[in-house]
DNA sequence: ATTCATCAAGTCATCAGATGACTTGATGAA
DNA sequence: TTCATCAAGTCATCTGATGACTTGATGAAT
């Protein structure tokens, strides 16, 4: 059947005003109608008015000045980029983090200094290979291994994203999956290391992928059913 | 001289219900006080509250259930990453891009419909080797053809990531070093679509490194400038 | 003629109160 | 045990009011 229609007029006033906005009807600098006007053009209460605008404003669209009015910022809609990464499926998310862990890890070869390579030897000892001190403690050292190698590549856009993804994915897998994925041993991990040690980016490469191919299969292999 | 402290009740009341949030002072999934309660602890109105939730319901933080309640939805701040992000240089972002281009290059070769192959092959013959009908729209058309491999790929998280980055990436670009970067040619981008239609995960990602090695290093060699 | 203080209208910011719609757990009858 | 009913709690929405701020007009002082 058709789900009934849940509607809500916060949302729809937004929709409304941010379709408006998008399709330029108003330039950018521009000063929209007052919250009364608006109020009658949407047929909702001033309030409900104000909230949709302050939505807009958040996400970098309006721009409001007590005593003047409610002007355009931008006729481009990119703040809600991440929010749909978010609500993508746990495999794509996982796929991208491998895709930053994959291409880091190339570049780490190639740029990591004495001391990105202390740190990810200190890093990866302390991580262990039992679960001493509960499994969230241990899944808090193996993600601050991972980062050092992203951060040895010095490329911040890649470290950020690769933070994102790690809190999504860890809040994702929670929500769900809770700890049925298998854990790369000490080995897998040092591998990587070794072949960023040895400069050699096209085996560093190879070495994550290794790292990342059984783990992989076993999401797909969970999310199947 | 310091600036006057412009103080936004609306705004205050926002970061502190985030900052709240972000510190996991309510689990996932746990319902925060009521907004009677919240209007008390943070002393402005109900309205005000409404607002300040509105807008992290709007950024996936919260999620409001009437007649139930408001619940936290996620405890990841995604808006602020990006903003991150979008201050990383030009080469860090370029490099991140880079990163999902060759990833998804491989994801495509594995999982291409016939209807995706064919996509890449009709945008890259519109693409065109010269700059018909200005080089914005050739750049429009190159960028069509690169999102359609993208999207062969069948990850909705990379294609968010790609459109973000381009975007981001199109944008610094014309602020800085406009038109100075190499375009490679037809023959190399269809170098990539033939690995992709073979099947082929390694050539296909061979492709689109040698793709990308001549343009980014002219783009370190403008950098260091 | 120019400068500048003052003022009034318009606008957003915030508050308070009220009613409606919806959810949820308790209650009690079948 | 099942299921309809109910009451309390909560968000959704509206209405009216007051305060704070901006801006252009006005007019006096220079």
């Amino acid at each position: 059947m058709q789900p009934a229609v849940r509607t809500n007029l916060t949302a729809s006033a937004t929709e409304s005003l941010r379709s408006e906005i998008l399709s330029g009807r108003w330039g950018i600098g521009e000063r929209v109608p007052n919250e009364a006007t608006l109020s009658d053009l949407l047929s909702v209460s001033r309030g409900t008015v104000r909230e949709a605008v302050r939505v807009l404003v958040s996400q970098g669209l309006l721009d409001t000045r007590q005593g003047s009015g409610t002007y355009v910022r931008s006729t481009i809609d990119s703040s809600a980029a991440l929010d749909r990464v978010k609500r993508t499926g746990l495999r794509d998310q996982w796929e991208a983090r491998a895709a930053l862990d994959l291409e880091a890890a190339r570049l780490a070869a190639l740029r990591r200094t004495p001391a990105d390579l202390d740190q990810m030897r200190r890093l990866l000892a302390e991580r262990g290979n039992a679960a001493d001190g509960g499994s969230e403690a241990f899944v808090r050292r193996d993600l601050a291994f991972h980062k050092s190698v992203v951060a040895a590549s010095g490329n911040r856009a890649m470290m950020e994203l690769y933070d994102f993804f790690t809190a999504a994915i860890t809040e994702t897998i929670h929500a769900t999956i809770d700890g049925e994925l298998p854990e790369p041993d000490q080995q897998a991990h040092a591998a990587i290391v070794d072949a960023i040690a040895a400069s050699d980016p096209d085996r560093a490469v190879a070495a994550v992928r290794a790292f990342m191919a059984p783990v992989l299969a076993q999401l797909e292999r969970l999310l199947s059913q």
